[in-house]
DNA sequence: CTGAAAGCGCTTACAG
DNA sequence: CTGAAAGCGCTTACAG
């Protein structure tokens, strides 16, 4: 009998559903499974039950019952960036086209045990770092996890040696970069905000020094990198602040290599604003190719981080973990960076 | 005893666990939830055995059993805008601070109904909406939400009439603007972008209509509106565009209101390119007070969503309705915004 | 102070 | 084709 369309019944459980359709909770779970042959009949009653009361039946349970949790933890260093936003933007809709489900947290510096803990409550399947941790802090976790078997993934962040890490190849990046501008006769290198304790930074320094060295120039003499104490390094006025320093330095570098694209375009407009013209008088290269490089005119070339490629590969590397955790450990990939050129580099001038 | 360092003991289940410490599974229980007096020694045994193993009770047992899930499922139109993020991210630490665990997931459209069964066979206890759905998408998951007496909240949205809603105020918001400027003398406004079929948008306009019939302009004669078909409204070429416009009208509005910021930017920027200046020949006002605010010069003025209040108010609904679902809907709640001013306006000129 | 038993919502052999 | 029984990992009366 359908369920009177006024008042609706509220079914809880397949009990309540197998006697609302008279049938046994065995039957009704191997129509919900499609197992076993129902007669047409029965198969009938229950589809028009599902549809009138809406039944779902209790995730928890199902997994109690041995179903896997389908769950993977994926732990956050914050929502601040847009970049980091896009990582997890794009390895959520990964996941989802895999069948997981991905519950994000944030992870509180110093807190990070409870969340995993949390996380392992829930059983799920597979954990992900995305962003900067504290090194000592992610290491102790993924001991934690690996105890537990439990696989993990470091998402572009390189300080904890024994972790599985799929990252931006940021040592080519900047020797991408660099070579290209000396190709356009560049030979002072400005580095705007490239410093600070963050293996990232490392990373591109190692590729802009080896850069510089195999084209035959002294990274002593070719390398001026002007940083500043300042509360975000993606605020614009880090970069004025900076250019503002390279302005008053004689004689000035040609090429700006900039640690983001705030920074970039920050620096790009004070110079502008004093009277420099972009790429006649100094040539500028952001990194992360975000919206905000359209904004300047020429608009800002920068280096794409190829999020969609990485978050590509992640899920590739979570979903086989989850079938069949590595021997092999630890997993490194790196992920090939493109340039975007979009004006704001040219030849070196007088 | 203690587990051998060397080879860690893999417990999965207090069954697992209470064999291990030498207990049986009630009195492990017990310890574990801190009822009924355990002997000091049984009670160190335990703990010592927690601090080896790393045992985490399993949460879907655990709700099963009766727990409360403590899950809230968070549905998201996307990731794109930094106030949406900005939006998730502030109540997700709202929710975590209120002992609840937010489920984040993209609601695709056309397939909000399954996401929504995700959620419910979770056994979540309320769900929440943030962005720009499709109405009569949102009100059938909102009609099956109270089928199944699951609270909801829709966040800033205002299409279905019976949802309860938390959002920003503006009609307030573009009333306040509109009357700032007023007072600096201005009488032509110029609104880039303000169109469409969002309710959001909507409000907006009844809001800028009102206070400019309100101080006695005619609106017809003092609002003048351009719109664009563009990819993404987002871009700061859109502002570019609907500048060039404005440019080639005669007379121009002296005060320009934005949808956002980006726009804002775009056509300040133009406006600046074209030999104007600001404020002295034009005020521009954004919409979302970003940091991108901060990359003109002048900053630019913009109105701020407080976000941190809506999730506060958005928290506070949640844990009530949790608690006890409200009889009395829909709940309509109004954030007032706040006018941020940077610079970018200025007393009407010639 | 501690343990055996029942039951939360499911599914899967196992009988009919 | 369908139902009764056992068991997943827990906790909570209920006995001792």
């Amino acid at each position: 009998m359908p369920a009177r369309p006024t008042q609706p019944v509220l079914i809880r459980s397949t009990a309540e559903f197998a006697r609302y359709v008279g049938l046994s909770r065995s039957t009704v779970s191997r129509a919900l499974n499609g197992h076993g042959d129902l007669r047409p009949k029965s198969m009938e009653r229950i589809q028009a039950a599902i549809q009138a009361t809406g039944f779902t039946p209790n995730a928890h349970a199902l997994h109690l019952r041995g179903r896997r949790s389908a769950m993977v933890g994926v732990c956050m260093e914050n929502f601040l960036t847009p970049t980091a936003v896009a990582k997890v933007s794009a390895l959520q809709q990964g996941l989802r086209d895999a069948g997981l489900v991905a519950l994000i947290e944030v992870l509180e510096p110093g807190a990070s045990q409870k969340t995993l803990e949390h996380f392992r409550s829930l059983r799920v399947e597979a954990v992900v770092f995305i962003g900067h941790f504290e090194t000592a802090e992610l290491a102790a976790r993924i001991t934690e996890l690996d105890r537990h078997g439990t696989p993990h993934l470091v998402i572009d962040s390189v300080g904890v040696r024994r972790a599985n890490t799929v990252s931006l190849d940021r040592t080519q990046a900047m020797a991408d970069v660099v070579t290209r501008l000396h190709a356009l006769g560049h030979r002072r290198f400005g580095l705007l905000g490239l410093s600070g304790n963050f293996q990232t930074v490392a990373d591109r320094l190692t590729g802009i020094h080896r850069a510089v060295t195999e084209l035959g120039l002294d990274p002593a003499a070719s390398l001026l990198a002007y940083d500043h104490l300042h509360a975000r390094r993606d605020h614009f006025e880090y970069g004025a602040v900076l250019a503002q320093e390279f302005l008053q330095h004689a004689p000035r570098p040609t090429a700006f290599i900039a640690v983001n694209d705030e920074t970039a375009v920050g620096a790009l407009l004070h110079f502008q604003a004093a009277g420099l013209s972009v790429p006649r008088d100094f040539s500028m290269v952001g990194f992360n190719n975000q919206n905000i490089c359209l904004m300047t005119r020429p608009a800002l070339s920068s280096v794409d981080q190829q999020i969609a490629e990485t978050a590509r590969i992640a899920v590739e590397i979570l979903t086989r973990q989850i079938a069949r955790p590595f021997t092999t450990r630890p997993l490194h990939r790196l992920v090939r960076p493109k340039f975007v050129d979009r004006g704001s580099i040219g030849p070196a001038g007088a």
